[in-house]
DNA sequence: CGCGTTCTTGACTAGCGTCAATGTGAGTGG
DNA sequence: CCACTCACATTGACGCTAGTCAAGAACGCG
C-alpha cells in the first residue's frame, strides 16, 4: 500500500536520476540553465507526461533535446505573468498552482499541477505567460524550450499531434472548471475538487483515499471560487456527513462511493 | 495508453468519411442547396480567422482543402457533445454558443462565438466533442476536417504555429473567464462581457457601442454564473447608472470610459 | 387575436461572505 | 527546552448578495 507522502518514492528515483552533478544544481539553484539533462526515455513519469502515447523513435526525437532540469522552491514563482513565453515546463516532483492576478490585487487560481503534467501553454497564445506558476512545495521540473519542441513537430506528425491533444485537454480540463465555477453550490464544488485530487494521486501510484494536500485552504477557495472559510466549513460538514475525515492538510475519503455518486458529474 | 494514440486509425477513417459524404451531411442537416466550397485567399473574414497570420503560400494551400460550407438554422446544434470529432469549425456568420450539460440537466454556456472565431478545439483532446455548438440566430459555417489540416501543418510549420496559437487563445480565453466566474460580483460579471462583445463588435467593423445581443438573459446568466432574474436586474441597474441604454437585446454603450473604467480588469 | 416565450420587477430567503475570536502546529531564538 | 511568533485552520454570529418564487408586461408568431 502506498502512503499519501511522495517521498520515498520520489527520492529513490531522484537518486538515480542525478548520478553526475547534483551539487551543481544546488549551488546554482534557479539561476543559469541548469546542468542536468533528462532523457524522456528513461523517465518515470513517461507514460504521463509529454512523450505519452509516442513511440520509441519519436521518444528517441524527445530525447535528443536534453531538457534540463530545475529545481524550485516552496513559495518560489517558474514564471510570473507577462514574463517572457520560452519554455513549457514539464513537473518532475512536487505540486505547483497557476495563478492570474487582477489589477487591484485579487487573485484566481486557474489550476494545481502534479508530478508529468504540464504548465506555460498559455503562453504561446502571445509569446507571454498569461499566468504564474508557483511552487506549493519543494519542487522540480523538466524546462522544455518550445522552439526546439516545434520545430521538432515538424518532423514528427505524432509528436505534433501529442501536443495539439495535451493543448486541448487543458482546454476541456477548464472547461469542466467553469462548469463547476458556474453553477455548482460549495458542497459539489469541493467534492469535485476531491475526486479530482483523488484520481490524480491514483494516476500517480498513491492511495486515492487518503493524501495531503499540498494547497491552502485559501488556495483551494480560490480555485473554487468561494471563501477560505467556506471551504473550511465544508470540510467539517464532509466529516459529520462520514464521507472523509479531515485534519488540516491530510484528507481520507471514507466513503468514495457517496462522494462520487452524491455529486455525480461529469469529471475530467 | 493505446487509446492515447488514435492518429494512424483516426486519419484514415476521417480520410474516407471525407472525400465523399459530405453531400450526406449538408442534405441531412436542413434541405441545403448543394455543398459550397470555401476559399480562404478570397474570404473577409481571413484577417479575423483562421489563414490570420499567414502568407501567400499557406493561405494557398488551406485553399486546396475547399472547405465545405454549412448553413446552421436557429436553435440547431451544429455538434453534440460526445460526437465524435472530424471537424474544427469556423463561424462565417451568425453567432453560437458552447454548452456544457451536466448529468441531471444543469447546463454551461462555456462561451459565445461570432464571425471569424473557431469553434471545436476541445474534442482533439479525446476524439469527441466535449461540448455542443448550437446557432443562436441563422448562421453560416466552414467545416475544417481536422485530419487535412493536420496533414498540411507537418508541411507547413507557420500553419502548425498558427494553430497552437490558436488553442492556447482559447485556453487563456477561458482564464479570464475563470476569473471572472471565481473572484468577480454580479455588475463586475455583466461589465466584463459588455466590454467584451463590444471589442469584437469593433474588430468585426461593427459599432463598439450599439449591438444586438444575440443571446438571451439565461444564456448570459449562465455564462456568466448568475441567474438570468440577476442579469436582467444589473442591466436595469446600469441603465440607471446612466451606463447604458437597454432595450430588451439591443445595448447602448453610453459611458464606455465609465463602464471600462469602472469595472476594470485584464481583458482578454 | 390568443398563445407562448422572454424580460422585468417585487418580495422574500438561503447560502455564502465578512468579521472576529480562538485553536493549533511549525519555526525561531533566547 | 520553553516561550514566542506567525501562518493557517476552525468556528460562531451576523449581514448582504444573489437565488427563488411569483406576477405582470412586452413581444413575436402562428
Amino acid at each position: 500500500m502506498q502512503t499519501a507522502t511522495p517521498t520515498p518514492a520520489e527520492r529513490t528515483v531522484t537518486a538515480t536520476m542525478q548520478v553526475l552533478p547534483r551539487t551543481l544544481t544546488v549551488a546554482r539553484a534557479d539561476a543559469a540553465p541548469a546542468p542536468i539533462k533528462t532523457l524522456c526515455s528513461t523517465c518515470h513519469l513517461k507514460d504521463l507526461c509529454l512523450p505519452c502515447g509516442l513511440t520509441g523513435s519519436d521518444v528517441e526525437r524527445l530525447d535528443s533535446l536534453m531538457f534540463a532540469r530545475r529545481r524550485v522552491k516552496e513559495g518560489q514563482a517558474l514564471y510570473h505573468e507577462g514574463e517572457k513565453f520560452q519554455f513549457i515546463y514539464a513537473v518532475r516532483s512536487g505540486t505547483f498552482k497557476s495563478v492570474l492576478t487582477l489589477k487591484d490585487g485579487r487573485e484566481q487560481v486557474t489550476g494545481f499541477q502534479m508530478a508529468g503534467e504540464l504548465m506555460g501553454l498559455d503562453g504561446l497564445a502571445s509569446g507571454k505567460h498569461a499566468s504564474a506558476a508557483v511552487a506549493l512545495e519543494d519542487a522540480e521540473i523538466c524546462a522544455i524550450p518550445y522552439s526546439h519542441l516545434s520545430e521538432l513537430a515538424t518532423v514528427s506528425p505524432d509528436l505534433q499531434h501529442v501536443i495539439s491533444r495535451l493543448m486541448s485537454r487543458e482546454i476541456v480540463r477548464e472547461h469542466s472548471l467553469m462548469m463547476l465555477l458556474g453553477s455548482m453550490n460549495a458542497e459539489e464544488r469541493l467534492a469535485a475538487f476531491l475526486l479530482n485530487i483523488s484520481q490524480r494521486m491514483k494516476a500517480r501510484g498513491y492511495s486515492a483515499t487518503e493524501f495531503h494536500l499540498r494547497m491552502s485552504r485559501a488556495e483551494i477557495g480560490s480555485y473554487l471560487g468561494m471563501k477560505l472559510e467556506t471551504v473550511s466549513r465544508t470540510f467539517s460538514a464532509f466529516q459529520q456527513q462520514r464521507l472523509l475525515e479531515v485534519d488540516k492538510k491530510h484528507v481520507r475519503i471514507v466513503d468514495l462511493d457517496g462522494l462520487t455518486h452524491a455529486f455525480e458529474m461529469r469529471v475530467q
